[in-house]
DNA sequence: GACGCTTTGGCAGAAACTGTCAATCATGAC
DNA sequence: GTCATGATTGACAGTTTCTGCCAAAGCGTC
């Protein structure tokens, strides 16, 4: 049912786009009724941001299962590959669902507002790793935004150029362009 | 009148919280109809938004403004500096304003998806600057990326710590702390 | 005072949600 | 077979945000 209502949203969406399609619409090609759509969903927005957001809860407890003495940077890149195989596991639905939030300002917005969570509790995992307290301490917020941004920037970028490069080469990439920021946080 | 509706809103805003204040509480306050508030502000969240939201629109023309030779981490701190003077400037006032929104997800998310707008911006005045395509080179979005993000963190900090610390030095040192990242895309 | 221009109000309505209650339906106990 | 139980769904009413439309009110000019 859940399933049922997703792809017809989906599929009305990547149509007709976000603001174009209303609830009436979704629960009408599903056969079901309003009530019902709310009940699995807590917002329109929340059909979308699921696909790209259900990721985030096991970023943190990705990175906690890195070996404690990889360097942050190693450790951030590996915990990143949930999305990255994610993603190129299933290219096409991948690139419509990530050019249809990147391109409606409502679900960019909610997107980001989820990546800003995960990167709280990346925050709260490197200040563990490293010792550090984030409080007062600066390096732990600023590695988990630096991450996040490089996944981010490449992932515009794969959506932009229709997947052309491989998200993970682009990954990579982005990574090395900030290897240096990235082991602010390791000792010594 | 436009003032008048944005004090009133600040307001309620600040003692009942966002979800709990509507509309017609603010129209009632400011005693004018529902229409009129819609005349001067887009939705709910722009009364808020535009006090941290309408600097944006000078960063690039701020960061176009300097010498060309500048590295562009100078640069980019010295562009930011705009925001370091408003905040400052009325700091009771900031403080309110930024932990509503950061407290608040749905002002959250708008000022995120804010944030992503003037990065964008700034990634092609610095694509500009350094003769890159932003098209196929990650650096100027990484580098516009990582300098928001001091910001927005040195702005969390600044917040969370009641002001404590200054808002230009916390700034200062997340600067200092993604240096090396902010030369990758200067010249040789 | 007549004419335009701008600002405001009121109304009607769309669309996203929420709470509540009744109907349905499967499951299992007896 | 039947009845109780719990979960799923639908229907309805209501709130809240936001928009379009048109009338009324103020205001300066001639």
């Amino acid at each position: 049912m859940r399933d049922e209502l997703s792809s017809a949203a989906l599929k009305l969406l990547a149509v007709q786009g976000f603001e174009n399609t209303t609830i009436d619409q979704i629960v009408a090609a599903a056969g079901v009724s309003q009530r019902t759509f709310f009940r699995y969903f807590k917002s329109k927005e929340d059909v979308i941001i699921e696909f790209i957001g259900d990721l985030g809860a096991c970023l943190r407890t990705g990175l906690a299962a890195r070996p404690a003495a990889e360097p942050a940077g190693v450790a951030l890149r590996h915990t990143l590959s949930v999305f990255v195989d994610a993603y190129t596991a299933f290219p096409a639905k991948s690139l419509s669902l990530v050019r249809l939030t990147l391109g409606t300002p409502a679900l960019h917005a909610r997107y980001l507002e989820r990546k800003a969570r995960w990167q709280a509790e990346l925050a709260a995992e490197l200040g563990r790793r490293a010792a550090l307290d984030p409080d007062t301490d600066l390096r732990p917020a600023l590695t988990a935004a630096v991450a996040l941004d490089a996944f981010d920037i490449a992932l515009a970028h794969w959506a932009a150029g229709d997947g052309k490069s491989a998200l993970a080469d682009l990954l990579d990439e982005a990574f090395a362009l900030v290897a240096h920021t990235l082991t602010m946080i390791d000792p010594e």
